[in-house]
DNA sequence: TGATTAACGGAGAGCCTCTCCGTATTTTGG
DNA sequence: CCAAAATACGGAGAGGCTCTCCGTTAATCA
């Protein structure tokens, strides 16, 4: 890491402290306030809250897509223990997807308005969030095939759709009107449509 | 409609002629414009397209949801129509309740962001677009219920969970990326789930 | 046809995103 | 320990968007 392929030694400088201590305080009053209000805060607001100026906010982050994914980095370690928690805990591999893609919906959920972000980076190569929302899908896609090889799950379903899948389900829940009824009837279209055996 | 409550005749003149134009002149362009790029288009382009100042915009339609509802009321006819036909149509409720979510679909992905407003509609109890939505929740309740009858549907389903559901899947297959195969897997999931009958 | 009244247009207020650059602070080589 | 160099900071402001306000214009009616 020390030198380029130009084969000129590029010894970078570390990065300045107060840069370091200024890009995790951000982390820390966005996540705060997407806790709070949601994703659709101004970046502004986000900023003044954090006692920095505009431009130190758009250096760390060129755009409010990168300073969600960095702040849901930080959640990232919750989910994958998550994860390996269900993979213990659970015998059977239906229920374990069922409680992964239970896990997957509060993460969307974590904060108002992150269903739209994710699902446009879901088409975007580049997008900030791309890093973040690939782990989740890979390891969708595993607890899908393991219940598949159960005969848990239907064939012909790949990850990366039950992932959209429950993605959908997580935007269709942050309508303001939507109850707890209104999430038990659609997790339930999700695990088994409305079409009856008949 | 002649006297309000007061008792002092309210003879309201006509609405002008040039307003009514504009009216319609304004309803054709937007849906030209949101058919070719989105619901995502600010105002004052649509009524620089249209020839006529952001006030007589605004004016007519206080705001983008107005708008769009406006445009919604002019495809409402085909929508009824369709319901008619698939009624005569299909001897299967089943089947009839497939078709008429399919419709439905098409209908939520006409525009490109046309989902978002229609599910903070659905939160809103004085949204300019709760009307004709109300009137499509209704007629998925019909179908719904008929196919309940006849056990071709799962009870305890609402018309308007129903509708949410499908409006989910609408808005997921607005991602970038999403091809017909995922259009597809997305139905089947709606239909009939993730989970095998074991 | 003239008075009345509805409708028009567009300037501009207020908010948002994001950039640019003069200034302040940290790091490093001597 | 002290410049000099490199790095980061702050906030003014450009440009774009939504929506309002009001002086001007055009349709309607008696």
């Amino acid at each position: 890491m020390t030198s380029a392929a130009g084969g000129r030694p590029t010894a970078t400088r570390a990065t300045r402290t107060d840069a370091r201590r200024n890009r995790a305080h951000i982390l820390d009053v966005a996540e705060q306030v997407f806790t709070s209000e949601g994703l659709d805060v101004s970046m502004d607001a986000i900023a003044k809250r954090a006692g920095v100026g505009a431009g130190t906010l758009y250096r760390h982050f060129p755009n409010r897509d990168a300073l969600v994914a960095g702040v849901l980095e930080g959640r990232q370690p919750d989910l994958s223990a998550e994860a390996t928690a269900i993979e213990k805990e659970s015998g059977d591999s239906g229920a374990a997807l069922e409680r992964w893609l239970d896990a997957v919906s509060r993460w969307m959920r974590a904060y108002e308005g992150l269903p739209e972000p994710l699902r446009t980076a879901l088409g975007e190569q580049d997008s900030p969030l791309r890093l973040t929302c690939q782990e989740v899908i890979d390891t969708t896609g595993e607890f899908l095939q393991a219940a598949q090889k159960d005969g848990h799950a239907r064939e012909g379903l790949t990850g990366r759709n039950l992932y959209l899948a429950t993605l959908a389900a997580a935007w269709a829940l942050g309508t303001p009107s939507a109850d707890g009824s209104t999430g038990h009837e659609l997790d339930d279209l999700l695990r088994s449509g409305w079409r009856t055996g008949s």
